[in-house]
RNA sequence: GGUCGUGUAGCUCAGUGGGAGAGCACCUCGUUGACAUCGAGGGGGUCACAAGUUCAAUCCUUGUCACGACCACCA
């Protein structure tokens, strides 16, 4: 056998495997159980501008576990990969290059021009992200690969638009939308970021018509009256009551506008009087709608102001309302100004601050879709986990607002409705360049608006397996692989996408698209700070695959990650595991010479040696445990567990106890231990492999038998009935227990480790007894005892000796070599005030009547034994003290 | 203002109606063969505070305080 390293190196390792599972087509659905269905995910697809971050290597550990595991078990897995054409955001980006790199704007080259250059930035940098993610594993099927722009979803957005613009769900209405003056197009409310600005509270007098009453009001905006229609008072406010139905003039147009009541208007805010500005405010355009007022819009599409707006026509917003200022000043219109802090609302893509503005756009109603998304839920045929995060759903579903669908962007899918140039019909078509539907003229325009994104990735769980078309739903499999099992994702887009897609999968099949949706944590730098480029403390998966290898990076996501919120991720944590998968590798340097004297799998249990009963026993519990907590998305749990095993009682237990044996002459036990060592491992990695996937298949290749393949498709650990032995595990702990206790007596009157002692052991149980006779000899191999004597309690304790009670067993020391007496004093009375602290505290228990009425029959027993013990352990210290009084 | 969440060891966080846990950090000891990316042992907590329910509360209920996230509003 070839020399092995001490240490496990990573690289090159990661990449071969990769590689190879992917060539022998690993990650493609086969069903390997017959008898188990299909699990699914598909996988939330990333900007084509994306670039890996933590919460990607996060979200795809998860999912990566989840099929792996899956797949491992036997169902037929499928991890559909994709990737969303991100409209705003990709068309941005490219118009900034464009700029930056050839100063010229889109408008420069044309919509088709522009589009072939955001094509060819796809091409170049699309498959950045992808790449990365088979650098963390990712063991997802490359040919299920969907980009929102192919052919398939874009027919896929055609006729769900088309469907229900016949259906008369899609409508084209005036609407106030949040208008961004540099992208000049509508975003949407989820796309503005409100940030808190320095602002000033302007106050300006209106005059009320045939009256010498002035109305003060406080505005931020200024610049708006000139698209007052009205001017707002509470209709409970006394003092302005008398107003109601009067005419108010605004400065500077010297136009008249109604006073009308509104309860909208807070009585406690600004001067108690609002001027109404329906064209360019949310709260306005509801009055407006309310009072039935005209619309006025003084904005240009580049945010500039227009001729309804005489006298700063031409200014940008800014610019206009110092003017109005201005001539308000002059005028002798303005009472005050104020400074004031408020929230305005900015673009995400652009950070131009966002102008409210009535236009033209498409919507849906979502209204019984929504509804449907919100019974889906309640009644649990889509289960958040954990279940808290449903009230966000909730929140944003109950009340449904009609989507805004279009976009003035030229990077998207077009919007399928067309106009006859001849008869003036509007309609829906999935055609490229269809005839009037009514008159059946050739010539027809199309609306030139494109979709929000969230319109074609809502439809992705149908669109990935090839909806619409009969023939690629078939090939691809849609019946077997809709609904998916588990959506995993973050939190921020529980409305974007998760209700987008539970909507429209609902639609259209009259099924929910997934039965979980699994909400992970937000990954934070160590001291919980959001990971940011301005902080500079972003870290970089693949920077930390390099320095740890992508092991280590998983097996910390996947022991962060339950049902927490935030994972506050330390170098220091990654190290520590990156030294757990160098453990692993080091137990198989351990076992790998005795690999050849191990013969079969098969574990005969009738003859097994009871520290092989007992390992076995463990690692039983392990796989029920491991198997269960995956089930229930507690990757904590299930990593933990393992690693427990692992460290404490493969390693530092039955690999240490296995020494003695390997080492002697007895061939049989000796092929025997070896055999158990190897299966363990065996079940060991498998049961890591959907977690730490490369290293596990590395020592797989030095651990299967011939006729296995490869470790991504064995099977995974099951539950095995026939290896629990309860009495050996009790027995066990007890030993290690009674071994602990004397290297702890020791090491507390500073005797070397090494120095070989002689040792005297007490206790009743006569299992245990006879336990720790037969092991003797490893009681003197791991406590360093010289000789020993088991005595029952009953026997006079020697008197010149140091003693550590347990529950169970008293243990001597005898004094010679002793160097340390008073730090021993010292703590046998610390062990006597616990002692007596601990039997109190159940004694007080047993004399109360009223819980021996009502503590169930188990618990008193319990209670009863527990107090047995406390007081005999106080007994034996109190005896052993008073020799050193 | 609304919703949700958090408060447990120095730090990061699990956990349970009946004996307070892990990792890291810290202290002591230990390097000849799996592993110093290691081993053995140890110290350390009023489970935020208060009241209530209960035989029994860190856990359930209510309130208080502190912190966080999201949503809404901010004329």
């Amino acid at each position: 056998m070839q020399e092995i390293p001490k240490t496990y190196d990573p690289s090159g390792v990661e990449d071969k495997w990769y590689k190879t599972w992917e060539e022998q087509g690993c990650f493609k659905p086969v069903a390997r159980d017959k008898t188990k269905p299909p699990y699914v995910i598909l996988m939330p697809p990333p900007n084509v501008t994306g670039k890996l971050h933590m919460g990607h290597a996060l979200d795809h550990t998860v999912q990566d576990i989840l099929i792996r595991f899956k797949r491992m078990q036997g169902h037929e897995t499928l991890w559909i990969p994709g990737q969303d054409h991100a409209g705003i955001a990709t068309q941005a980006k490219v118009e900034q290059k464009l700029f930056k790199e050839q100063g010229l704007s889109k408008h420069d080259l044309g919509r088709e021009k522009f589009l072939e250059h955001i094509w060819a930035w796809k091409e170049e940098y699309g498959d950045h992200i992808l790449n990365q993610f088979k650098k963390i594993g990712d063991s997802c099927d490359w040919d299920y690969f969907t980009f929102t722009m192919d052919e398939g979803p874009s027919d896929a957005v055609k006729k769900f638009f088309v469907d229900l613009f016949d259906e008369g769900l899609i409508y084209q209405s005036d609407y106030i939308i949040n208008w961004d003056p540099v992208l000049q197009s509508a975003i949407s409310d989820a796309e503005v970021d409100h940030k808190e600005v320095q602002g000033k509270f302007y106050h300006i007098h209106y005059r009320v018509k045939e009256s010498n009453q002035v109305l003060e009001i406080a505005t931020t905006r200024p610049e708006t009256l000139f698209g007052d229609t009205a001017v707002a008072v509470n209709p409970n406010d006394d003092r302005f009551e008398h107003l109601i139905g009067k005419m108010a003039i605004i400065p500077l147009v010297e136009r008249e506008v109604p006073i009308i009541a509104d309860p909208h208007v807070d009585m406690e805010v600004g001067t108690g009087c609002l001027k109404v500005t329906p064209g360019h405010d949310f709260n306005d355009y509801d009055i407006g709608k309310r009072a039935d007022l005209e619309i006025l819009n003084i904005l240009n599409k580049d945010g500039t102001l227009n001729e309804n707006a005489p006298q700063v026509q031409g200014l940008t917003t800014k610019e206009a309302r110092k003017k109005t200022v201005e001539l308000l000043e002059t005028a002798n219109q303005l009472v005050k100004v104020e400074d004031h802090t408020h929230q305005v609302g900015h673009s995400q893509r652009s950070d131009a601050v966002v102008e409210p503005m009535v236009s033209k756009q498409w919507f849906i109603n979502t209204e019984e879709m929504a509804k449907r998304s919100v019974t889906d839920v309640e009644s649990e045929a889509m289960k958040f986990v954990p279940k808290g995060w449903e009230n966000t759903y909730f929140s944003y579903q109950r009340n449904p607002r009609p989507w805004c669908i279009s976009r003035q962007l030229w990077w998207g899918h077009q919007i399928p409705v067309f106009t006859c140039n001849s008869c003036g019909h509007q309609f829906a078509s999935t055609e490229q360049k269809p005839h009037c539907s009514k008159c059946s003229h050739t010539e027809v325009t199309q609306d030139p608006d494109v979709l929000d994104t969230w319109f074609s990735s809502g439809l992705f769980p149908l669109s990935t397996l090839g909806w619409p078309n009969p023939e690629k739903m078939k090939q691809k499999g849609f019946d077997r692989f809709y609904p998916s099992n588990v959506l995993v994702t973050g939190f921020d887009i529980i409305f974007f996408w998760v209700a987008r897609m539970m909507m429209m999968g609902t639609k259209v099949t009259n099924k929910v698209p997934f039965s979980d949706t699994y909400i992970h944590a937000i990954v934070r730098d160590k001291e919980g700070k959001k990971m940011s480029k301005s902080l500079g403390n972003v870290m970089d998966p693949l920077e930390l695959i390099q320095e740890t290898g992508c092991d280590a990076m998983r097996f910390t996501l996947a022991v962060s990650s339950g049902y927490n919120r935030n994972i506050n991720l330390d170098p220091a944590k990654i190290e520590g595991y990156r030294n757990f998968v160098n453990k692993i590798w080091n137990a198989f340097r351990f076992i790998a010479p005795h690999l050849e004297n191990a013969t079969d799998e098969a574990i005969e249990t009738a003859d097994l040696h009871h520290h092989e009963k007992w390992i076995l026993s463990e690692l039983n519990e392990v796989i029920k445990e491991v198997t269960l907590k995956f089930d229930d998305y507690r990757f904590d749990e299930a990593c933990n567990t393992i690693y427990q095993f692992v460290y404490e009682k493969y390693c530092s237990w039955f690999i240490e106890l296995s020494k003695g044996v390997l080492n002697s002459n007895n061939e049989s036990l000796k092929a025997q231990r070896a055999n158990v060592l190897r299966f363990c491992f065996r079940q060991i990695v498998k049961l890591l492999h959907p977690v730490t996937p490369f290293i596990t298949e590395e020592l797989w290749q030095f651990l299967k038998r011939e006729d296995e393949d490869l470790i991504v498709i064995q099977k995974y650990p099951e539950y095995n009935p026939d290896h629990t032995f309860t009495e050996d595990v009790d027995n066990m702990e007890k030993f290690i227990e009674v071994i602990t206790s004397i290297r702890n007596l020791k090491n507390t009157v500073n005797i070397s480790p090494k120095e070989e002692i002689e040792v005297r052991l007490f206790t009743d149980d006569e299992k245990l007894a006879s336990y720790l006779y037969k092991s003797r000899g490893f009681l003197k191999e791991l406590a360093r005892v010289k000789a020993g004597k088991i005595k029952d309690k009953s026997i006079e304790r020697p008197a010149k000796s140091v003693m550590k009670a347990t529950a169970h067993t008293e243990i001597f020391l005898p004094l010679d070599g002793v160097i340390d007496i008073a730090n021993f004093v010292e703590k046998l009375k610390k062990d006597k005030d616990k002692a007596e602290k601990d039997f109190q505290k159940v004694e007080k228990k047993l004399k109360n009547p009223k819980f021996m009425e009502n503590a169930p029959e188990d618990i008193v027993k319990k209670v009863k034994a527990e107090a047995h013990e406390f007081e005999e352990k106080l007994k034996s210290i109190e005896h052993s003290l008073e020799n050193f009084q």
